[in-house]
Formats: structure tokens, sequence, C-alpha cells
DNA sequence: GTCTATACAGAGATAGAC
DNA sequence: GTCTATCTCTGTATAGAC
């Protein structure tokens, strides 16, 4: 979890700080280093190029919170939880962007994402499919248990999924500027309540009308 | 609509597929002299400086059909559409993508958004809250017409937004790979046909029930 | 308006003393 | 492992001839 010791953990967290506010390439070594509090060369001791920090902070993505929203539950684990489940997953991305340290790893992330394609590469398969297809397999649970209405579970888990996306994006966004985020906030949470209430089966209604 | 012409124009659209390729700081001039076929010190007989460029695109930026998911009409105009506007709408979405320039203008936006505070103040005025509003004026029209089930039309507006907004930034994110979109694209319509289904009120139902 | 030449600043990276 | 010094390259921008 928690990276490396001394110096070279001050300069790959001071190193991603400055990534994530102004971009690889426009962050120098020599800021880095003034920022740390040594000598622009001494960065070399502990990493071998300005590459190999980014190949560093990248590795560390993998590992993070930023893309565990099922906390490494398996969807027949979770599925029965339903309309809970819904606001667990919600209420994930809500932490995320108000954790200081994976907050950091996703404004790196939107950052570069089209500057590199190793990132673009880790976004697809870590970020965006493992979480979808997960999603897809609760929602299809979901619909064999006829807890929630028959439809396509792949298009049910975009749905759900890219709102929260978007409103971890729009907050990242509005930090950015010092902007108040607590409108945004609030989203999360409605999201999910929206959702379930729109792909739940009605009981009571069903009862009613048979 | 249309910018500028000979010279000038070859070095403004060529800078612009730059800084959408490989963003702004790493894009130099003598590539962009290189690839209009000049030299380098010619650029500065059509703009002042390096930043006069970028300004121009953010500009530009402004009076492209990026923003105009209305297509300049106002709510009252069209609100009445109900499940036709909404994919009119998302069809404007998908048509963004599949056209090459306002698609260069979004991957420009998004490579840019998190370095540039003077684009962010435009992302969120101009694409984010304009259409946000608009599309609540929406909603709030369609409750009281009783098109629709009554809730936040604030709500709505985002919950129906953000996904038109992650499927482009998906294929937008696809093409860079040249990866294939077509299952993406296909997202566009199939959200607004979910999302109408979901908030649309049902008179066959009324009906039956009293 | 484009060219060649050049100034000048800032970047990444290495050498070698301590 | 950190420092000072320095190398080399690359980038923006200007001057002045054609």
């Amino acid at each position: 979890m928690s990276e490396f010791k001394g110096t070279k953990q001050k300069i790959y967290s001071t190193a991603l700080s400055l990534f994530a506010e102004q971009g690889y390439k426009s962050t120098t070594m020599r800021q880095i280093a003034k920022e740390v509090g040594i000598q622009q060369s001494a960065i070399y001791n502990h990493f071998k190029n300005k590459e190999d920090i980014l190949d560093t902070i990248i590795q560390q993505l993998e590992s993070s919170h930023l893309i565990n929203i099922f906390e490494n539950k398996e969807p027949q684990e979770v599925y029965k939880k339903g309309k809970l489940l819904l606001k667990n997953i919600a209420n994930i991305f809500k932490l995320i962007t108000y954790d200081t340290k994976t907050d950091l790893l996703f404004r790196f992330l939107m950052q570069e994402l089209f500057n590199n394609s190793k990132l673009r590469v880790f976004y697809n398969e870590e970020f965006y499919q493992k979480n979808v297809k997960k999603l897809s397999a609760v929602f299809f649970m979901m619909m064999q248990d006829e807890m929630i209405e028959a439809t396509d579970p792949l298009l049910l888990a975009n749905e759900f999924f890219s709102p929260l996306f978007f409103y971890q994006l729009q907050i990242t966004r509005l930090k950015a500027d010092n902007q108040s985020t607590s409108a945004a906030a609030t989203l999360f949470e409605k999201h999910a309540e929206f959702f379930w209430n729109k792909i739940k089966i009605d009981n009571s209604k069903k009862d009613t009308l048979f």
C-alpha cells in the first residue's frame, strides 16, 4: 500500500502532486527537487530518470482503491443487497474524491489519459472494463432473482457507472479552481437512489395489478 | 465558422490537431512548422507566440457545435417533442464524435482541461452549466405537462447529460488507440431510450389503475 | 511573408568531490 | 546519498536579408 521510505517517498509524492496539478510534461525535475528540498541531481539516486517516476506512479495506480469499487468482493456475494449495494458503490466514488491520495491519482489519470497510451490501456482494462463487467454480472443476477426488471445488463452497467464517473470528474475539476463541491457531492447518493427506483420491480404495484 | 485563410489557417488546424493528440506543452513550434511546410520562425508572422495559437483555439471552441446540443433552440420550443427530443440530443453527441473537426476540439478540451483554468471556466459555463440548465428547464416543463413523473429537474438533467458525456469521452479515447467504437456508439441511442422509458408517465397504466 | 542565422532560457542527465 | 559543476539538447523567440 504505502510505497517507499525517506527521500524516495518524498520525491514520489511530490512528483505525483505536481503531475496531477500541472501535468507531467510541464513539471520539471528542478521543481520537484526544490519542493522536496534537495538538489535536482539527487533525484537520480532514487529514480533512473523522469519517466521512471511516471512509471512508478502508474504502477501504484493499479494497487490503489481508485479501481476497487467492489472492495474485492465478487458479484454473487453482494448482489442480494440490492439498493444498498448501489448506494455503497456510489459512496465509494464519493469517498475517493475526498481522499487526498486517491483524488490525486484520479486527477493524474485524467490529466495524462490522452498523452499516455500505457495509461489508456490501464484505464480501459482495470478501471472501466473490470468494473462494468462486475456491474453487469450484478445486474444479471438481480434480474434472475426478479429484483429488477429485465433488460440488457451491460447497458444497465454503463448507465449506472457513467454518472458516477462524471460526478467524480466534476468534483475534481471544481477542486482545481477551489470552488465549492457540496452541490455536486450530493449527486452520488441521489444517482443511486434515482437509478434503483427506476429499475426495481415494485412488488406492491404488481400485487395491485393482479 | 471557418477561420482564416492560407498559411494562417494551416497553422491553426495543424496546431489544433497536434495539441489534441499530444498536448499543448508537448507540441513544439518546430513540429507545427514542419507539418505545415514552413520554417519555424515564419509562424510568428501569423501568431504573436505559442500561447496566441492556444487562445485562438479556445476562442474557436466557443463558436463550435460542441456546445450547442440544443441547436440554438429554446426549451419551450422543443420540450413537447418528448422522447424525440432526448433522442435528438443523444444523436447530436454521437454526431460530434464522428465529425473530425468537433472531435478534435473535444479531445483538445479534455486534454488541456486540468492544465488551463481559462478552459475550465469555458467548460463549466458554456458546456456544462448552459446545457444542464436548458435540460433542467425542459424537464421542468415536461413535468408540468404531465409527460414525465415529478422529481428534481436538475437531478434529471445531470442524469441525462452525464452518460452522453461519458460515452463521448469513451469514443474519443478508443479512437486515440484506433480501437473499434461501434459498440460504444450504440449507447447514445440506447441511453435516450432507456432514460425516457424510466421517467415517462405511462398513460395506459394510469388508465388501468383507476 | 518566408528564409537563414542566432540569441537565450530552460530542460534532462552525468561526473566527480565529499 | 547529496552536493556543485557542467554538458548537451531542445524549445521559444528575434534580427535582418531577400
